[in-house]
DNA sequence: AAACACACAGTAAACGTTTTCTTTATAATA
DNA sequence: TATTATAAAGAAAACGTTTACTGTGTGTTT
């Protein structure tokens, strides 16, 4: 209770050897030690209980096995999901990750990246806003090993695990038209970063496409500035999207919304309107968090593998970091439909 | 690019002072250094963006400012909410969390923990499964600060943040009953925990005070072993706890469900056997998730305040860290109901 | 028998700090 | 003027490792 940790050369005393011996004992090194004296000096250690000083270690240049992760909000279940798969992989291969959550502020962004390069972590796991290539250039300046996942990267020449919005979009209208939907809104939040110009670039094009006018009025864009609880944020200004489309003379057949929380809060408003979901007007969300199929009704949405992009992006650093050969360094994972019940059938011209 | 991070002699040569002389400045210690020097070294510390090496620093016997964090899981919307509330509180402070999840693996929790001592962590803030007197003696053990959450704890020595589950257990259930419920069933994880005996036992004894038999038969117990995904899991299991209640000749009247997340899935499950909630059957949970509020019909419940949880818990860790002094060191939060749409009120015989 | 290779072990330097101990110059006091 | 306190700065030890360097014996090759 209280006592000094003991260090490497308590054990060399108790061992009557040298503390280099200890130590390459310890390491597990190719230099030759006898065999009772390896024996020895593991004996003492174990009933020391013996930890290394990771301190000492780091010092002479040995590697850290901190990743630093940084995401919007953990309490987003999106990124919870993801983080969960990040961690697995990391405690997996024995490196322990500190996520921080830049709750979308650049200067905590900063900060949290700061504090990580102090640190000396091993690598890190970057979903940024800031997808600016003088961002992305400053951060690869110090010699640290990263890749970023979730937003469109896909540009650049850096790691990375992103997921193709725009088909995912294009697929979303394209399923709402065959559907038989016409007059189909978009609501959202700022379109302030790629991957959510990427989806109102697929709504415009899917729209045109098939020979449906894009109309900018069925357009409605909030705007969030401080998003301490993204999770809940998200689900508030979905309903107050709704408030918003509700202002106009008529209503769409149909909703695209930016993501799953957002669509969730636009189902609940439009209910609570007496609106009903799908019969009067559709709803289509892009993410699949797990809520989405625990609602009444549950939601139709594309499909976003939260999991597999934390697992891939965590690979990928950590094959790295280990500087194992990487066969392909720019992934970029395909969307799925899920159909369930948000989703109005009005024609039965559906194929399969 | 790739260059060594300048260190505090790279300063002192550059300043034409000693190294101690650069300590004592960037330190900002009261030992006197002529303004000049000071102003010199200060200048050179910018220009070379010098960042003090933490593990040299932390070799020399200075504390970490890291935070080991132990939960289940950052899956489940109740700890990821907690987390982030630590994760503020922290940052504020100039600490930096590491959050690890437990998955209820005992192994994996001994894992974590080994992991946080051997990096020296600052403090430690638990939720832990295993509650039993040993093994939080041996915790203590470690000349380590904690401060215990979430769980109940209060007849022990230790820091702790907790709730007062047995009466939020009668609460509901007394509110059930107020509401004109009679037959009351409780679905439940496997009580293996603190907060779950509590809540079982607050449970049975609202039903005797108010004149009701407990019916064992009316409590349904699932077994969940590998808790991988915990959310997802424990609305798995509330579907699972209705499909061992459909076996049973009559339906009661109201659900107590051990868990929101669990009660979501009992909800789900209902309605996709055309038992409507609440005109068929009532249900009511623990925890107040916001996804709660967010489903059909929205969940009524009994508030367990995880963020306030979260801040108050690192609150008293970094308090007692920092020396300062602690009012009260076991607070126990008290429970509120919060009235939704998942319960039906059969009689108006209740009083505000 | 000389030369060499190698198993085995210890010494000491180095990593980047903080801090104790000296040292020197200057100002304050007796 | 002699003594003492204090400002200012440097030298060096220490924190716990790893590792390059130095030795020793012992066995193998010429």
């Amino acid at each position: 209770m209280g006592k000094k940790a003991p260090t490497i050369s308590d054990i060399a005393k108790l061992a009557n050897v040298s503390i280099a011996t200890v130590s390459r004992v310890l390491n597990n090194t190719n230099y030759p030690v006898k065999k009772e004296v390896r024996e020895k000096v593991l004996k003492i250690a174990k009933e020391l209980n013996y930890k290394p000083n990771i301190f000492s270690k780091m010092l002479k240049g040995g590697m850290s096995r901190e990743i630093g992760v940084i995401i919007p909000s953990i309490t987003n279940p999106f990124y919870a999901q993801l983080i969960s798969a990040v961690e697995k992989e990391c405690i997996n291969r024995d490196y322990v990750p500190i996520v921080c959550s830049s709750y979308n502020s650049s200067k905590l962004e900063k900060k949290h990246l700061d504090m990580l390069l102090q640190k000396q972590v091993a690598g890190m796991l970057i979903s940024t806003i800031n997808t600016s290539k003088t961002f992305l250039k400053s951060l690869s300046s110090y010699n640290m090993k990263f890749v970023l996942f979730d937003q469109n990267y896909e540009d650049l020449e850096y790691d990375s695990v992103s997921f193709d919005f725009y088909k995912s979009s294009y697929l979303a209208v394209e399923y709402l038209i065959k559907c038989g939907h016409k007059d189909i809104a978009f609501l959202t939040a700022p379109i302030d970063r790629k991957s959510r110009k990427m989806i109102y670039k697929g709504y415009k094009q899917a729209l045109r496409d098939n020979g449906l006018r894009f109309n900018r009025k069925r357009v409605v864009i909030s705007s969030i500035k401080d998003m301490e609880f993204q999770g809940e944020r998200e689900y508030e200004n979905g309903k107050k999207l709704v408030k918003m489309l509700l202002k106009s003379e008529t209503l769409p057949d149909a909703i695209v919304a930016i993501n799953d929380m957002t669509a969730i809060g636009i189902i609940k408003e439009l209910m609570s309107n007496k609106i009903d979901v799908p019969n009067d007007i559709s709803v289509i969300g892009f993410d699949n968090i797990s809520i989405g199929e625990m609602i009444n009704p549950s939601l139709t949405t594309m499909h976003q593998p939260a999991y597999k992009t934390g697992t891939l992006a965590a690979k990928m650093l950590l094959d790295r970091i280990e500087g194992k050969e990487i066969e392909n360094n720019k992934i970029i994972l395909q969307p799925t439909l899920i159909e369930r019940n948000s989703v109005k059938k009005i024609h039965i011209k559906l194929r399969r």
